[in-house]
DNA sequence: GTCTTAGTTGAACGATCAATCAAGTTCTAA
DNA sequence: TTAGAACTTGATTGATCGTTCAACTAAGAC
């Protein structure tokens, strides 16, 4: 199953045969069948699997490198960039990958999807709760963590497609423009604009 | 052709085979292997068909239902909504689809894929080189105009995987707060921001 | 010590994959 | 009128697809 997940994460759903499992792993063809049926059995379990990895492998030590919230949020973002470069652009988001080559047919699939990127967006959801205080009153927090996913998301599939991260990097400047923004004017009603830039 | 431009479009380019290609067109395999060697060179032909539908398919549509560029941004963007809603969420973006599913393999592929962003992308930046003008002069058009591209290609690849409007309409709605921003910024200098805020 | 259950093995299945090719037809130009 | 190039036809190729299954082994229960 482990096998399957990274041939997934590189290859794609369809483009992964099961042979190809089988020889990576070292498993016979019987006893993969045994646990898992069919071959979208196996995906199943893969999304599962990447449901429990969100804390270990993406939020976690995106905490670990950053305390303010806000920075932490972009942690998270720079730790696919960090993917990006150790990979030399060949894995981006393995449920991004997975969402489109899913979004039609199968729909428990589907539904395992979204409930990773749910789980995503909500951590980030957790991290703008913390920085509310300094945000706009009324910023929708729903709203602002889905646009980040998508960001995210999207930043990833213009990278993996230039092989360059000119447009990753176009798109965090601008997030990181937007949350300047947003700030800003979160503090201008109770801080008058000209001593907080005076401090600069 | 065009059968394997919808095919790939509906299902991607690694589930659709090309007996179904031919079932579609009506089309023989001689035929079809007598103009396109193999089935990469149909969707390099398929890519460069994109390149061309640009303009009439994207473009123009959009700048017929608004004549203010930053509206006309956000009409390009609408015309993607459309589709969604067409198609119950079956189709999204041709060029982003082909995207995640070649980006690793083929180069020849992705530079075309690349050739296609970059037209959708410049013809967004040629929409703000007009509102220029409104926007702060610090503002780098090219940017902005990939964090625009970058936040329709993860809206719908969201939309898709949601079968739901609500994360697409929350990157529109704080992608229309980003630009209210910028414009806002834009006007400070030279506009008393009181006198702004007392019109409105 | 035997019965049951869980798990393993790997050859084999029919279907489909992208691609081929010899034969036949249509078009073009001299 | 005719030679040759351009194009069509569709059966066929070997490889690979996801899946099956009868035979086998290992381990715990009574």
């Amino acid at each position: 199953m482990e096998t399957a997940r990274e041939l997934f994460f590189a290859q794609g759903y369809t483009a992964t045969g099961i042979a190809q499992i089988l020889n990576s792993s070292g498993a016979n063809s019987g006893s993969l069948y045994h646990f898992f049926p069919t071959k979208e059995d196996l995906l199943i379990a893969v999304l599962e699997k990447y449901k429990i990895l969100l804390e270990p492998a993406v939020i976690g030590p995106a905490y670990a490198r950053a305390v303010d919230p806000i920075e932490r949020l972009f942690a998270v973002l720079d730790g696919y960039r960090q993917l990006l470069t150790a990979t030399d652009f060949a894995l981006g988001c393995p449920i991004g990958n997975l969402a489109l080559e899913m979004s039609n047919s199968h729909p428990q699939v589907r539904a395992l999807v979204v409930e990773n990127f749910e789980g995503w967006r909500l951590a980030i959801r957790h991290l703008l709760e913390q920085a509310q205080g300094r945000l706009p009153s009324e910023v929708d927090l729903d709203q602002l963590s889905h646009f980040v996913l998508i960001t995210m998301e999207g930043a990833v599939m213009l990278a993996r497609a230039y092989h360059d991260f000119g447009p990753f990097d176009a798109a965090m400047a601008s997030l990181r423009d937007h949350f300047e923004r947003l700030v800003q004017d979160g503090s201008d009603w109770s801080t008058p604009k000209q001593i907080t830039q005076g401090i600069q």
